[in-house]
DNA sequence: AGCGACGATGTAAGCGCTTACAGCATGTCG
DNA sequence: CGACATGCTGTAAGCGCTTACATCGTCGCT
């Protein structure tokens, strides 16, 4: 591999003067010219190490993600991406942490490569892991509630998304409501499942639980033990479009008409939610949106000055009213 | 930041010997407690530019995706994740490069930050990419056919895939079917599709084909394409299970029952594939293994005689017969 | 003509680390 | 008892780069 060396003897500078080549610094014209001419004829790439060594900067952000499962996290990634090379920033990401040791080790294995971290952590509360984010390394918590404010942090407001579908299917009539929730110990479920139940106080409706994991497989099950019970509800609201998907699938085989019988909800609105049959009514959770601020919101950290901080942190999602949701007549008339 | 000459001085030692216990080499036991109690209470960690600057290893390699839409791609990183992870390796992603000179510019930019990459390239032929890659830069190819062995591949067989698929469906007495195909620059769906005139020609059936790009609202446009012409097929077999479940879709709104009316397949068999009504038949492709192969078949470059190389470059998906793809009692009996 | 200002360039000092080499006790053997 | 292998440890030389500082024309000005 060819050095600063290489390149300024063959042009005839100094090194300083390639350096400053590659920096955009002060050069005269004609030896920006020769140096480039020789770097390209070297092939010579600068060495990034030796550049971070100097400048404490590696130009790369970290993504530490609890899964990779599904459409969520790949939309986050692809969020942060884009804005990420845009500025001509690298994406260090590490999956698969649902555990909390796990976590603080990959948090340090990744301090000094990379210039900060956006950490997502639905499954870890943020005040149990902040004492485990190296102090030196900037970072922003995205979708993972309960931090002591030592972070910032950019959320995507569960509750009212919750909220509005309930009142969305109050709307319709339905009285009779079960909600699927999900993993206990997922601040997204949590936080939806808290919309749910403040909206049906507010009313005068029976709200019902079925426990659910976020799959497709909890969803089917939740759906076959809602059909054992022979107690149909009016409405079945899934914390999850997987779930809806798996509950729908469990519904048709067993002959139940959605959303003649029973109205079906989801959220997330995952690409595929409308070409379910029925499309499938969901709420919108605005995913490659989440990465991009929160790649926003770490960058009003790194450099401070360039980006102008968003104006707010929490995105609210939007109901998306679809088929699969529409008033049954018979609940209407009954 | 603490340095080794912070630790060693605390430790009342040398640098080198700071540095021998930070590596693992021969250090008497009384000289490594001290190192690690000094370390531990200065908060010290290596710096790991100034590391990779002395052993000319990142430690970190790189992954280079066309895209990051669908669960494809997020299979993909985890199967690469939970192999890298093992070896205490890093992940430098980068998607959305769907064009030679954008992916040519990431795998430069890659070159110093990575000790070799896995490249996903579907839609460049990696024989106009070959040019592009860095030659200190050991690379593998995934699943993206058309090199002239420069670089090992990995690579699934599409090709077989498709042809077991066709031949399930002729052995359900499927006489004339539709495939709906995938972008034409795409490599898979070109082997796909090359699988499925393979398997045509060897039977008396008739096969045509319905331009599709991979995604829901393609499969939906070909449904809709294929009921305008009121000339409905024996079997639909889309290239990929996002197409077949837009074609589902379409079909359903419709009124056209699958499989009484007419079979379907898909392929990749997503994990909500089983979910769908009807369940979809399609062609399971092992897309984590895809992954955790590549990066063996990487450090196989990396670290010469460590790994034992694998077996095989080519992995045979998996024929999934579901639901939808039922003989239709109508076409048997006629 | 002589002054300071200024822009372009070179020199050299590290950034924090690994590692070849040398040094220094030990213990072992002829 | 000297020669020699053995096991730890320290010294010092870089890895390839950025950048403070010094240098050196050149120019515009009085």
């Amino acid at each position: 591999m060819a050095t600063v060396y290489d390149v300024a003897e063959k042009a005839g500078v100094s090194i300083a003067t390639v350096s400053r080549v590659f920096n955009n610094n002060t050069v005269s014209q004609s030896a920006r010219e020769k140096v480039t001419a020789a770097a390209r004829s070297l092939g010579y790439t600068p060495n990034l190490a030796a550049r971070s060594l100097m400048t404490k900067r590696t130009d790369t952000i970290g993504v530490v993600l609890p899964d990779m499962h599904g459409e969520f996290f790949s939309e986050l990634v692809r969020g942060i991406d884009a804005g990420a090379r845009r500025l001509g920033l690298h994406m260090l990401v590490s999956c698969s942490h649902d555990e909390l040791n796990e976590m603080a080790a990959v948090l340090s294995a990744m301090q000094g490569r990379v210039d900060g971290v956006i950490i997502m952590s639905p499954l870890i509360a943020i005040d149990a892991l902040e004492p485990h984010i190296p102090p030196p390394l900037p970072a922003v918590i995205v979708n993972g509630s309960g931090g002591r404010g030592l972070y910032p942090e950019v959320n995507l407001d569960n509750r009212a998304g919750a909220r509005q579908m309930m009142a969305h299917l109050l709307a319709e009539g339905h009285r009779d409501i079960c909600i699927v929730s999900g993993p206990s110990d997922n601040l997204d479920a949590e936080q939806r499942q808290l919309g749910c139940v403040e909206a049906a106080d507010h009313s005068d409706c029976r709200l019902r639980t079925l426990a659910g994991a976020f799959t497709e497989a909890s969803g089917y099950a939740a759906g076959v033990e809602l059909l054992a019970h022979n107690a149909l509800p009016d409405a079945v609201f899934a914390l999850n479009d997987a779930m809806a998907i798996g509950c729908l699938c469990a519904l048709a085989e067993r002959g139940i008409a959605v959303p003649e019988q029973v109205a079906l909800a989801g959220f997330d609105d995952i690409p595929l939610a409308r070409y379910l049959r029925p499309s499938l009514t969901t709420v919108h959770v605005p995913i490659a949106d989440l990465g991009s601020r929160s790649l926003q919101r770490l960058l009003a950290i790194l450099r401070p000055g360039a980006g102008v901080a968003t104006p707010s942190d929490v995105l609210v999602p939007e109901l998306v009213i679809r088929a699969s949701s529409r008033r049954a007549c018979a609940a209407a008339l009954g």
